[in-house]
RNA sequence: GGAGGUGUCGCCUAGCCCGGUUUAUGGCGCCCGCCUGCUAAGCGGGUUGAGGGUUUAUCCCCUCUCGCGGGUUCAAAUCCCGCCACCUCCGCCA
């Protein structure tokens, strides 16, 4: 129903559009008679152009009444999913794929802290000065906990580099044209921060500023896929999730994210998405934790996404899966909203758009710690992340 | 935050005071051709971008486009208002 409304809605628009076209060439025809004519001649011709000009504000009115309408209704829609996606809500994943093998900490002889009360050893989260300063849901990272974001940063961004992505540092506040561009306002603005002094927003995530960075330009085809990686912080509001992983990091109003996003040709979306994912796979390997790969439900998309994977990693004290990583096909949704476009051999059409978490700082030192803990509370650094951590075997508890 | 200035088709630039033969001037760059042992120079032509129509190989037609958005007017790059960006000076500041 909202396709053919929305299939009227832009015959009424072209209708109008066409009509003030026609009046407008009239009228420019009859201005150039104006400039040369003079006497009686003029006259006459000023009266017709006068009768004209109402005819064409009036058309012109009716294209831009029209072009809204029709606009509203377009951006009102959500992305088409994309063939093949599991049906249903939140819990209609499909299980794709299983890495790693959970640890048995009852075999090895020991009950596996939480990763607050590993932080706390660590001297690394200090979760009860977060909430005194800022209240609720936030947090000081502290000594090797800064230390292991640092790290995790510096590594998820060679490896983005190491696959030729760009990295970008982008700016964290956003104009409302991008926020809405990316799909963030329907659904899901109840989960943002707003400035009502400055109407700017906060982003949840690097790919808001990343997608809105070409917005309004027409690429070069040869240059796709662009690809860039983005370190941010991410604001969100977690509305609506009260009384949900109060404990701890899991959830929080706030984090850093190293986040890739593509830009690329719709027919290459798929396989650049297939690419998110296996650079995503290949990180969580590269951290030695147990994961697998959702395809998400139809339900749980979102505006913008035609198709998304979680990755969901092990968490031992909850003995179950959670989601550490997220990497969504846009295809061309956010590019048709942010104007952005290339040129193709058949003519310009917008891009498709791609993002993919590489490391969500919170959510990835707390699967550190609690998959790699040791019995007396240190926690094993894994070999890939030792460089950017001076060579550490571990991290040790400071009492 | 305050005062002043600037914003023109890739780059530079004319036009704005005084509205209409402006289809936005000229230069540079770029493209095509001529000339020429080769290159350069010289000569001739082309060159804002976007959307749509028609063809779909080119061509052709229409609308929009002088930072953005309004307004005045029969008619706006040109006059008026608002906004944005940049520059200079002052203030404040990591």
């Amino acid at each position: 129903a909202a396709v053919d409304a929305l299939g009227a809605a832009d015959q009424r628009r072209r209708g109008a559009i066409a009509e003030f076209e026609s009046l407008r060439g009239e009228q420019k025809g009859l201005g150039k008679q104006v400039a040369r004519a003079s006497g009686e001649e003029k006259a006459t011709l000023l009266s017709r152009t006068r009768q004209l000009s109402a005819a064409v504000k009036e058309a012109e009115a009716r294209t831009q009444q029209t072009g809204a309408d029709y606009d509203r209704q377009l951006r009102a829609l959500p992305n088409l999913v994309a063939d093949g996606v599991p049906v249903g809500g939140e819990d209609d994943f499909t299980v794709l794929e299983t890495h790693g093998t959970p640890r048995d900490f009852a075999a090895e002889g020991f009950e596996p802290r939480d990763h607050l009360g590993l932080g706390q050893l660590l001297g690394a989260i200090d979760v009860e000065r977060g909430v005194k300063v800022s209240g609720s849901r936030f947090y000081y990272l502290t000594g090797q906990g800064a230390e292991l974001e640092l790290a995790l940063t510096n590594f998820a961004m060679a490896s983005a580099i190491r696959n030729g992505f760009t990295p970008i540092i982008p700016p964290a506040l956003v104009k409302p044209e991008a926020m809405e561009g990316t799909g963030f306002l329907g659904q899901a603005a109840q989960d943002v921060y707003h400035l009502p002094d400055d109407d700017l927003y906060l982003v949840g995530t690097a790919e808001v500023p990343l997608a809105a960075y070409h917005s309004e330009e027409i690429l070069d085809e040869a240059a796709l896929p662009l690809r860039y990686a983005g370190y941010s912080p991410s604001y969100r509001r977690e509305a609506g999730s009260y009384g949900k992983d109060t404990r701890g990091i899991f959830r929080v109003h706030w984090f850093d994210k190293v986040e890739m996003f593509v830009y690329c040709a719709p027919d290459d979306a798929e396989a650049e998405h297939q690419r998110l994912l296996g650079w995503e796979k290949e990180f969580l390997t590269a951290l030695e934790l147990p994961f697998q790969v959702l395809d998400v439900a139809s339900g749980d998309l979102g505006l913008s996404a035609a198709r998304k994977y979680d990755c969901y990693s092990w968490l031992p004290t909850q003995h179950r899966y959670r989601e550490v990583t997220s990497t969504s096909n846009c295809t061309d949704f956010q590019a048709r909203r942010l104007n952005i476009r290339a040129r193709f051999p058949a003519g310009t059409a917008p891009v498709a758009t791609l993002n993919g978490t590489l490391c969500a700082m919170t959510r990835t030192i707390l699967m550190l710690l609690e998959n790699h803990q040791q019995a007396d509370g240190s926690v094993r650094v894994p070999a890939a992340l030792r460089p950017y951590l001076g060579g550490r075997e571990a991290l040790t508890p400071v009492r």
